[in-house]
RNA sequence: GGCGGAAUAGCUCAGUUGGCUAGAGCAUACGGUUCAUACCCGUAGUGUCGAGAGUUCGAAUCUCCCUUCCGCUACCA
């Protein structure tokens, strides 16, 4: 590499799955990774930064149908409301990729064929490993007495092939990675569950191809097939960046690859860290230098939904408080580890007492005063006192530790850095109390210096601002009508040029908000959303649940199964177990011992005295070391709610339902 | 059930290899100030540092045990 070159630095979000607008919490790891791209930038590294679209999949596919649409009609949409999103949060992306993008899918069917040749993939059979009514495919180690894990039924031979990749192959390689690179990982936290869960226990091969579904990048030498999608979705990292499976890779590849930083949600760190690590290893490219697992920004009653009418759009919440504000909040709110939480409350208060208090009111005040004393124009009359001193080492410091901070990633407490030079100016403001220097002709100078120094302060803190709040970092420079100070010149104080004229009259930066008046507006757009939901036919098709469809049954076969009703007359917990909830169900005559994993949404308190739809021919399982005799029968949504089904009139238990 | 983590002020948390009266922000109360967006500055706090035992001259910090919570995972008829 020359020595005039920067030095590269290749950053990637996570690309947003195409199934409906995204919230706050999936607009927050966007303002996560900008953040760190700016500040990269500002340190003198050639960023790359990508975000983007994962659009394949079956979730799509009847999306789209009951839309009405094509799938590549659906995603565009979608995927323009996404990139829409991402642009009005002002996040500075190099480039946005599209899984439906043509160079793309590409290269996913020739690393699939690659990696397929090279028998890393291989057509897989489920002899004697398939349970037709769940539509699942089991291991040898996964299937309990020849039968299921999940429903208990005997597993048949397969009846649908899938393609599969060898995961055990590259796991040694993979350990021997993570224990020698401690830094791939992060939060570190994170790598003892993914060696403890499954590399150490030993790796399942990964499913890597499906036939259920035809929205995907079609295996090309099977066609029955498409990828999977992790193949799919992860390749778009080197995608991005111009690789190519037969070696023509562009500059750009060259330049970048192996990414810097993969910043990803917690949930999908297992992916990040262990299936595409080794996806590259048979590729034989280099592993990304690291991973970063986001907590989550939540809601403060519970994880946003929309049957709770809780969620949170960007969007919505930049009408109120304006893009920096709201890439303020989410920044500074999210811990490194812990998940945040996002109220209105809490938004108004950070935007009251930080950002109009301490912030705006600092930049305010000071270029008032400069105004009213001295016409606007800010000189260095050198007259300096010991405050001085603290004031200069405070702001140095606080360059040098929100530098260490960024380094680490923390990104919320690199902000506080910076925060602490405006709360340390504020407090010079009331040392020096210019007001009254200002009484005494013989002060003029000493008063000036003050002046100085604040201004300078302040285009120092203003200037660490641009990575994470960009409008407001140029507002403040517009105001003190000079230019952002570069990173590398932050090592000294004064440079501010002397003589320069700030701008008459300041503008405010933030304006202070009433809670109450913010919170009664949040409740009128709720009723008007509610309203204009109520009636619409189209709120039933927006709120509903598409699951993965089930082969057809034949009469015959439904006829195989009991259900009845069947009254809870006790019932407790299973200790030894989370989930387990052990009930006494009276079905007719009898009474039967029914275990059921509810524990969750249901107290056993609660349980006793419902009615409630029971399968009651379905053969008894030990769970938990407790027989189980029947099934209860609940219906559970993908927003983590789960119902019990009871009869609509009261009905007899053991009254047989057909 | 397995593995890992956490428990500190009213709230959110920080506390490096054990070491002087245990810290920050927010919220609260009182005081000061008036350049400024009724803002800013200062002071005051309360803490059995989850319970118990141990090691040590000395434990928020190390060991053991208990309780509670969280994460991942398995199970969830």
């Amino acid at each position: 590499m020359c020595q005039n070159c920067k030095k590269p630095y290749y950053i990637t979000t996570a690309i947003a799955y195409t199934s409906g607008k995204p919230h706050i919490g999936n607009t927050y790891e966007i303002v996560l990774a900008d953040a760190i791209a700016r500040y990269k930038r500002e340190q003198g590294y050639d960023v790359f930064f990508q975000t983007g679209t994962d659009e394949h999949g079956q979730k799509i596919e009847l999306k789209a149908q009951d839309a009405g649409k094509t799938p590549k009609e659906f995603v565009d949409e979608i995927a323009g409301e996404i990139k829409g999103i991402w642009d009005l949060m002002n996040t500075s992306y190099d480039k946005f990729i599209r899984t439906t993008d043509d160079y793309h899918e590409k290269q996913v069917q020739k690393i699939f064929k690659k990696l397929y040749e090279q028998d890393d993939i291989y057509k897989g059979h489920y002899e004697g490993l398939y349970c037709t009514p769940c539509e699942s495919f089991w291991t040898a180690s996964q299937v309990v007495d020849g039968k299921c894990p999940d429903c208990g039924r005997p597993v048949q031979p397969a009846k649908e092939e899938a393609y599969f990749f060898r995961m055990s192959k590259y796991a040694q390689r993979l350990i021997d990675h993570i224990n020698t690179h401690p830094e791939f990982i992060q939060p570190v936290s994170r790598k003892n569950e993914m060696m403890n869960n499954f590399l150490l226990p030993g790796l399942q091969d990964l499913c890597v191809s499906r036939t259920s579904f035809t929205w995907g990048v079609p295996v090309d030498f099977d066609p029955k097939h498409v990828t999977y999608v992790w193949l799919d979705a992860l390749t778009n990292y080197i995608t991005g960046v111009g690789y190519d499976c037969d070696g023509n890779h562009d500059d750009m590849y060259n330049k970048y690859w192996p990414a810097d930083l993969h910043l990803i949600g917690k949930d999908i760190i297992r992916f990040h860290t262990i299936y595409w690590p080794i996806f590259l290893m048979a590729l034989d490219i280099p592993l990304p230098k690291q991973v970063f697992g986001h907590p989550w920004l939540l809601q403060g009653d519970g994880k946003m939904s929309k049957s709770k009418g809780n969620v949170l759009y960007a969007d919505t919440l930049v009408d109120f408080f304006g893009v920096d504000a709201v890439r303020y909040f989410v920044l500074h709110e999210m811990p490194f580890e812990n998940d945040g939480v996002i109220t209105w409350e809490l938004m108004v208060e950070r935007m009251n007492s930080d950002l109009a208090n301490i912030l705006g009111n600092l930049v305010n005040r000071t270029v008032s005063m400069t105004n009213k004393y001295f016409g606007g124009v800010v000189e260095n009359k050198g007259v300096t006192a010991e405050v001085d001193e603290d004031l200069k080492a405070t702001v140095l410091e606080a360059v040098k530790k929100a530098d260490e901070k960024m380094n680490k990633l923390r990104v919320a407490d690199a902000i506080t850095e910076i925060f602490n030079i405006f709360r340390r100016s504020n407090k010079y403001i009331d040392e020096t109390t210019p007001w009254t220097l200002a009484k005494d002709e013989a002060n003029k100078d000493r008063l000036a210096t003050v002046l100085y120094n604040l201004v300078e302060s302040i285009t120092i803190g203003a200037s660490l601002l641009e990575s994470f709040m960009p409008e407001t970092s140029a507002k403040i420079m517009a105001q003190l009508n000079t230019s952002k100070r570069a990173l590398s010149d932050m090592d000294q104080f004064g440079l501010y040029p002397s003589g320069n004229k700030v701008v008459e009259k300041p503008e405010i930066l933030f304006a202070r908000l009433d809670v109450k008046e913010v919170m009664e507006k949040v409740e009128a757009m709720k009723a008007a959303e509610a309203a204009a939901n109520e009636p619409a036919a189209e709120e039933v098709k927006e709120n509903v649940v598409d699951v993965e469809k089930k082969p057809e049954i034949t009469f015959e076969d439904f006829e195989k199964l009991q259900f009845q009703i069947g009254e809870i007359i006790k019932c407790e917990e299973v200790k030894k177990s989370k989930k387990l909830l052990c009930s006494q169900v009276k079905i007719g005559s009898e009474v039967r011992q029914i275990v059921s994993g509810i524990k969750a949404w249901y107290k056993p308190e609660e349980m006793v005295g419902k009615k409630v739809m029971v399968v009651t021919n379905l053969k008894p399982a030990k769970l938990a070391g407790l027989m189980s005799e029947g099934m209860i029968l609940c219906a559970g949504d993908d927003e983590d709610n789960l119902a019990l089904m009871v009869p609509e009139k009261d009905m007899k238990p053991g009254s047989e339902v057909s």
